[in-house]
DNA sequence: TACTACATCTCGCAT
DNA sequence: ATGCGAGGTGTAGTA
C-alpha cells in the first residue's frame, strides 16, 4: 500500500478520533522510563478512540510498545519512510515504517462496562457472611478496611477476645503473602501495644517455602476456595427485571 | 459486512496462523479463573499468530477479555449471530456477534527480538561496578543471585566483615519493597546463626511508611538512579560494527 | 497527587 | 510443572 494514502488514512482517523489498526513492516525506538530498540520486522499497530497507541508483535499476549491515553500522534514521510512519533506524559515512540499493508479506521461506539466476577473483595465477603470458614469462633469485625495497620482484608477476634487478620489471596499463597500478613500482624500488636494477634491466610492452596515462614511467625492457613458469580446470570436477570419495571 | 463471508475470511486466516483482526459488535461471556460478562457494543478483537485471543474496547490500554496462547478457537452461525467460542487452559470465552464492520487478516514475519534498557538488573550491574554507591566499605560478592534466602540483587560484606545484602527498586520504594529485603536479612541471619547483616534499599526514592518502616528495622535507604543505555545508538554500533568484520 | 494493593495480571528464569 | 520476583507493569480506591 502507498505510503502517503497510509499516511492520509490515518490522518484522517486521527482527526475523528477513530480507532485505527494497521499492519506494517517498521522499526521502533522507545524511550522514557525506559529505553528500548526494536529492528525492522512486521508488526500490528493500533490508535485507539483516546489515542492509546499499541504496538503488537505476531505472537505473545502484551504489547511489545505502547504508550498510555492520550499520546500525541503524528505521522511524516521522509526519504521514503512514513515516520510515526508518539507521545505521552512520560514516554515517546519513534517507528518507522517501511511498508503499510493494510488499515482499518472505525469509530467504534461502546458504552458497556464489564461485571466482573471472582476478585479479591468478593473472597473477603464470602469470609464474612461465613466467618467458620477460618475458625468456629472467628467473629468478623470488618472487611476491606483501609486502616493505620495496612488494608486488611478481614479483620475480627476470636472467642477469647484475641484480635485476628485475616489476608485473603485467590491463589496459591507465596512468600510474599506471609510477609504481608505479618506486617499487619506486627503494625497492630505494636500500636495496640498487644503481644498476641492471631493471623489467619486463606488461599486455596500455599506454597511449601510459604507454609514454613507462616509456622515459624504460627499464622493458621486456611483453605478456601475463592467464590464466582454467574454474572451472565446477573445480567439476564437484571435485563428482565428491567423489562417488568 | 455478511456474518457468512466474516467467517469464511476468519476461518480461512486461522486454518493459515495469520494475524487476524476486525471490528465488530459484540456481547462477551468469559468463564475460567474468574468470570464476566459484557453487554453488546463495538469491539476490536485479534487473534494472533499463536492463538492469542485479545478483546479491546475503544479506550483503555487493557484488552477488556483475552486468551492465552494457544487458544482453540471456532465460529459457527446460529440465528442469524456469529458466534465465537474460544479456550485456553484454564479460561473460555464466548462472543456472540451481531455484525462485523471490517477484518484484517495477514501471516507477519517477524523473527527480532527488543533490546530493553533501564530495568532492575543493570541497575543491580551498576552497584557491583561501583559498590562506593552503597558506602565507602561494601564489597560486593554476587548479585542476582538465586538463594534458598530469595532473589538477592546485590549481596557482599562491609568493611568489618558483616554480611550486607541490597535490594534494588528502579521506581519509589513502598511497604513491600521494605518487607521484602527485611525477609531475605532475617532468613539470612537464622541460617546462618548471626545476628547482624546489613540491609540496603537502593532507590530513587522511598515513600514515608517505607522510610519508617526502614528506620524500625535499622536497614539503610540510599538513593540511587537507575542507568539507562542508549538501546539505538548500541543497536546503530553494532551495525556498524558488524558491517567492518 | 501520592500511596497501597489487586490483577483472568504476564513474563522470564531457576529449581 | 512450580516457585519466585520483575514489570516501561496497569488499574482502582483512598487519604
Amino acid at each position: 500500500m502507498d505510503l502517503t494514502e497510509a499516511q492520509l488514512i490515518i490522518e484522517q482517523g486521527l482527526s475523528k478520533n477513530e480507532f485505527i489498526s494497521f499492519f506494517c513492516h517498521c522499526s521502533i525506538s522507545y524511550s522514557g522510563r525506559a529505553e528500548s530498540y526494536l529492528d525492522f520486522g512486521d508488526r500490528f499497530i493500533a490508535i485507539k478512540q483516546d489515542r492509546t497507541v499499541m504496538i503488537h508483535q505476531p505472537t505473545g499476549g502484551m504489547p511489545i510498545n505502547y504508550l498510555k491515553a492520550p499520546a500525541s500522534c503524528s505521522f511524516k514521510i521522509e526519504d521514503g519512510i512514513l515516520i510515526f512519533s508518539g507521545s505521552s506524559r512520560d514516554d515517546e515512540i519513534h517507528v518507522e515504517i517501511k511498508e503499510v499493508f493494510s488499515i482499518s479506521s472505525r469509530k467504534l461506539i461502546d458504552g458497556q462496562k464489564q461485571d466482573l466476577s471472582g476478585n479479591e473483595a468478593e473472597m473477603s465477603d464470602m469470609i464474612k457472611d461465613n466467618p467458620s470458614l477460618i475458625s468456629p469462633d472467628f467473629k468478623p469485625l470488618s472487611r476491606e478496611e483501609h486502616t493505620k495497620y495496612g488494608f486488611i482484608d478481614v479483620f475480627g477476634h476470636l472467642g477469647d477476645g484475641t484480635l485476628a487478620i485475616v489476608e485473603c489471596k485467590r491463589y496459591t499463597a507465596g512468600l510474599s503473602a506471609i510477609t504481608q500478613l505479618r506486617r499487619y500482624v506486627e503494625k497492630m500488636k505494636s500500636v495496640k501495644g498487644i503481644d498476641k494477634v492471631a493471623g489467619f491466610l486463606a488461599a486455596p492452596a500455599i506454597t511449601p517455602n510459604a507454609h514454613q515462614m507462616l509456622k515459624d511467625w504460627k499464622f493458621s492457613f486456611v483453605e478456601v476456595i475463592p467464590p464466582k458469580r454467574n454474572v451472565k446470570q446477573r445480567q439476564r436477570q437484571r435485563t428482565i427485571k428491567q423489562f417488568f419495571e
